[in-house]
Order: structure tokens, then sequence, then C-alpha cells
DNA sequence: TCTCGAATTTGGAACGTTCCAATTCATAGA
DNA sequence: TCTATGAATTGGAACGTTCCAAATTCGAGA
């Protein structure tokens, strides 16, 4: 009587079984999966029925070989330990998921040879679009191969030098020169910058807002100030002595991002130095810990969950046939906090 | 000449392509992709080149319908934002890199409908294993049919009664045990739990620990000093309200997991109260951000690289057809830093 | 040159679905 | 009762791979 729960291994319970246990084709067993209004809702009820009882799983490699039309969309991450694209992750999930698609995020940790092999595996799945923060030193030809194929491709927080990709990013060029503009403000002029490398198209622009904002405000660019390193903790603990312990000494800096604010938050400390009072410290993300350190952390705010969602708009889109690119560049704004000097928590 | 880069979404490109312009049969190139020593490594060659050239993917759904192996394994994730478990999937993904297996990651944001629709949608995608932190409510039969299809599972964090799972999870009870006598022997008489709910076995171990302490110090235990809600910002936030205006206010606290613990910094702070000399904030994870916050999290540590590294190691050792479960609970350490009141920073 | 075994290669039958054209079934109107 | 029409159902041919048994090629010894 109670066939379900069928344990074991056994052979897989397929549509034709399911048909053969209803009493039907095969042909209406597929008809009733697909929703189709062509069964009638007795017919339908059995197949169901049967479904239920035998524990039959659907399997979509079967079915996409016949007609492709996946429902899972990728997300290639390049550092999901980093709360800022975890959070952005999550605002695009909540988008796919309200439309159907089931996301499968996959992470590079900055490594172009996971890269590729993620992008392998998932074209090889058969997604129906992806969205991509693009490890460093990922070429336009890597992506590339998957654009080929046709798969909605966005590229969120790194853009790609070369072919036309849609694309979302904050404001990194604004958000810095801003926070940089602050920071010469409170009558700081040797300002350095953290993390990040030059071959990495958001610390150019990052770095170049804080150049543009020195050159603005007549002040000497230091190319030993300007710390290069991965986009992490350890970078941000570093940099902090290698611009204190210099014949002048530099007095404030501005970071890639909040994580390697951290660590200079952390390197300054170890220093039994207190950022806000004997340094100034600015990053960049806002993410969601930033309001908790000692001291609360003064960052460029980006709208994380905002420009997650505007990503995978961009991939639905694109998925329901429209294919122009649009690169979408979000607007940025400083929140000033205490690690800055500047006494008060009023947001400009 | 130069038939690479086929641009716009032409037919599909497949082995019996590759095998014409190779001027091979089908099955020839089939071995060749499976890394066959049969094939003569001139044949092998020429093959190659053709795949390269007419830029061929593998589709994995036709192999897995002749012969099920897959080499995706799936995380799914009950809170992605929290830094917490965004580590735990590191250290997983590390191990299952190394291995050959691709993870992909899904997030349920503690959704039980979602946590059903991605599971579904993983094994309708012939996943080769699974490592569950299950949404809150998740109850073994959601779980046992994927397990009754033979797929290796592993749950991460939180237990689930009934069913023998494998599992791995930090030993909650005696975490919270010494963090709550660490707060008894600070003086503390009136403590208070904050955040998760009475259903989660996550949630009753470490609060179990918290009662186990205060029974063994002679205190009483007061319902209304452990507040229930969801594992999050939020819920710390407000609970510091809940204990503190009542007319024996609380004067500490034992956090469900760091992020309660970061809400109710906020909170005490909102109230122009500091952790660590006003009120004695301990939370349980030790996450990253715990050192930076302000000020400094008390906290307790759990090694959660290593966990995530175990829960892929039992995954795999499944894979390999050792399918006897197994439940590891891994030690854990009171970290003691400012926010509950004792000096120094040492670590017990 | 012939023979034999080992080394390579190969055609065809699965695998579990979807799609199409065609069939069967019911119902209403004549 | 018969027919026409629309509603439901169905068989078989794909889809792109792997596996197997069988076929072919190669090289060395007789």
């Amino acid at each position: 009587m109670n066939t379900r729960e069928t344990p074991g291994p056994g052979p897989r319970v397929t549509m034709i079984d399911i048909a053969r246990h209803a009493g039907v084709s095969k042909s209406t067993v597929s008809l009733v999966l697909q929703a189709s209004p062509l069964v009638k809702a007795e017919t339908r009820e059995k197949v169901v029925a049967s479904i239920e009882q035998l524990g039959y799983v659907y399997n979509r490699g079967a079915a996409n070989l016949r007609s492709a039309r996946s429902n899972i969309v990728g997300m290639v991450i390049n550092d999901l330990a980093n709360p800022f694209f975890a959070e952005l992750a999550v605002g695009m999930e909540h988008v796919f998921h309200t439309a159907g698609y089931i996301p499968f995020i996959a992470n590079t940790t900055e490594n172009p040879k996971r890269q590729a092999e993620v992008l392998r595996s998932m074209s090889e799945h058969d997604i129906a679009g992806l969205i991509i923060c693009p490890a460093r030193g990922t070429k336009p030809a890597d992506i590339e191969s998957l654009a080929g194929l046709s798969v909605p491709i966005v590229l969120a927080m790194r853009r790609l030098a070369g072919r036309k990709f849609s694309s979302v990013t904050p404001d990194n060029l604004r958000g810095a020169r801003r926070a940089t503009e602050h920071l010469i403000a409170l009558g700081h002029k040797r300002i350095a910058f953290f993390g990040g490398y030059s071959d990495m198209i958001a610390q150019n622009d990052r770095c170049g807002g804080f150049q543009a904002a020195l050159i603005a405000a007549g002040l000497p660019i230091e190319p030993d100030l300007i710390i290069e390193g991965p986009p992490n903790r350890e970078c941000g603990l570093n940099a902090v002595g290698r611009v204190l312990d210099r014949a002048e000494p530099a007095t404030a800096a501005l970071c890639f991002n909040d994580v390697v604010a951290f660590g200079a938050l952390s390197g300054l400390e170890r220093r039994g130095l207190t950022a806000g009072r004997d340094f100034a410290l600015v990053g960049f993300d806002d993410v969601s810990e930033a309001r908790h350190t000692n001291p609360p952390l003064t960052t460029v705010h980006v709208d994380t969950a905002a420009l997650g969602e505007r990503a995978a708009h961009q991939v639905l889109r694109m998925i329901h046939g429209d294919t122009r690119p649009e690169e979408f560049v979000s607007d940025v704004d400083l929140v000033v906090r205490a690690s800055c000097g500047a006494e008060g928590g009023r947001r400009q």
C-alpha cells in the first residue's frame, strides 16, 4: 500500500513509471508537469498522486536536452567573505527569487583559475543568466566565451575594459573624491590611499577620485602614500605601518573599502593609536558593520542592496530578450562618523 | 579560417560536430573528453584543436542522463548575510575545490519554502552531495526526500531531531555555559539571553547551557529575561529595551550569536549606555568583526573555517561510499574582550 | 608475407525528457 | 443515429551524451 519513502538507491523513478502507475501516457505526465491547461483536472490529480506516491524527481538535465530553458541563474562572486559582497548577493537573490529563478552562487576568492572553472561548470549546466563580480585579472575574453553562448551577463562592481558588457557599479570616482575632500577640509595635508591594485578598474576609479581631490586642492600626490594590496583586512593592517613609519607620516587615509579600513583600525590599535583622534580613517561601501566599529567608521555609503537588485533586473531584462547593454552607475554618499575625527555623526 | 568566436546564438555545437570536424567518431571525442588513456596522443590533439576552434561546450545534462556522476555539490545556507555563515561557507568551499568538486551555494534566508525550492532544484540537477544549514522550522522529512535519493547529506550548525544525519556543530551547550559562568563570576545576578527561537535546536543548546550555569550557581531562571527573536541585529536591538525597562533590569546578557550582540550594542548606544561599563554583553561565534566593535565583543570562539572543512570532508567521505553518519561536535573557547566589563583582553 | 594480439576506433542502443502530428473521446446539433 | 467540432490524450522522433561489443589498424614475430 505505502510505496512512498522508497528507500535505497533503487533505479531512478521516471516519467514513464509515473505514466504506467497512473494509467496514462508519458506525454500526459509531461503535460501535467508543465501545468498545461490541456489535461483534464481529474487526470491531473491521478498523475499528481502517482508522482507523490512513487517519489518522482524531475530530471532537468533530460528536459534541457530537448528544450533548453533553464530557471537557474549564476552569481559569481569574487569574495563572499567580504560582507559587502554578501549584502550585494542578498539583494540580487531577492529579485531572482520573486521572478521564479533559482540563484546559485559561486565564490572565486579572487582567483581567476577558479573563476574559469566555475564559469565552465555553470555554462555546462545551462544557466539562464549570469551576474559576475570578476576576479582580479579577469580578461574580457574569459567572459566573452560565455557571452558568445548568448547567456545574458551583467558585471557587478567591476567593469571590464573593452567590450561593452552590461554593468552596475557605484560612483567610485565621485565617492572617493568626496571622501578625500572631506579629509582635506578637516585640515589634512598628507593623506594616504590603502588597498586595491592598480590593475583593478575599481581601484583606478577610487584612487583616481582621491587624486583628483588632492590636485584640486593643490596638494601633491605622493606615490609612496598609495599602498597597493589585496582588498582585505591584512592589507589595511600592514598599510598603517608603511605610512606612519616615514619621515613625514601621513595623518589620514582613504581605504579602498571598509574591510581594508577594518584592518587599518586594527593596525592603529596595535600601535596604541585611535582613529579619529590620532589618525583620520575613511572607508568605502558602508557595510552594516561600519557603524559598530571602534570608533564607528566614516565611509562612503553605497546602496548595496539596490545595486544588487538593479543588476538582477538587468539580467532578467536581457533574459526576456532586450539585450542592449546598460552601464548603471549608482549614486553614493559620504557618511561621517567618528573615525575621521569630525565630531558628531551628521550625514552630509 | 578563423571559425573561433562564432558569435550569435546559432545552434549548439555538439560532440558530433567536433567529430566531423576532426575526422573521427563521436565515441572518440567522448573518450578524449574523459581523458581516457585509450586514445592516441595524435588523435587527442586533433580533437582538442577542433573543440577549441568550434567553441564547444560540454553538455553535462546530456552526460548525466546516461551516467550520473556529477561534480557539483550543493551548500544550502540559511543566512548568508551573517558573516559567520559566510566564513563557514568559505571553509567548505576550500575543501571541495581542492577535491575537484564545484560548490554551488544557495541562500534560504531562513525561509523553509525557499529552502524547499532550492533543494528541489539542486536534486533536479543531480548534485553529488549536500551540506545544509537548515532553515528554522525545517522538518526531517523535508530533507529525508533527498536522502532517499542517496545523496550524501551533512547538516551544519543545526541538527535535526529524529533521523540520524551526519552533522557538524560547535559545542553550543558548553560554550554558552562557560560564557554565562564568566558573567556570574563578574558578579552579575540578572542575566538575560537574547535571540533565537525555542524551536531551534541550536537555541535550545545555547540557552540550555545558559540556564544550566544559572542553576549551578543557584540563580533563578527568569523567563522574561529570555528574549526570543530572529538571530539578527534587529532582535538584539529590541531586546535591550525589553530587559532594561523592567522593575529589576538585567545587568548582563548572553546573545544567541554575534550578530544579535551587534544589534544589542546599537541598542545600548541608542540609550546612551556603554557595553562593558553599564551592561555586560557576550556574543557567540567570534566572527572576525567581533574584535573591532565598540567596545570589542567578548564572545564564544568557534573555529568556523575548521568546522566548514570538517563538514566538507564528511560529505566527501560519504560520496566515496562510507555512508555511516557522524555527528561531530567541535570544541569552543571563551574570548574575553571589553564588552563584558572584565578588563584586559586575556583569553581563557 | 602472413598471423596474432594489443592498441585504437567505432556504430548503435540507451538515458529521461519535450514536441509534434495524429488519434481518440465526448458533446452538441442535425 | 450520424457528423462535426473541440477537448484530451498519445506514440514516436528528437536532444547530446556514454557505454558496450564489435570492428579496424598496427607492429612484431614467424
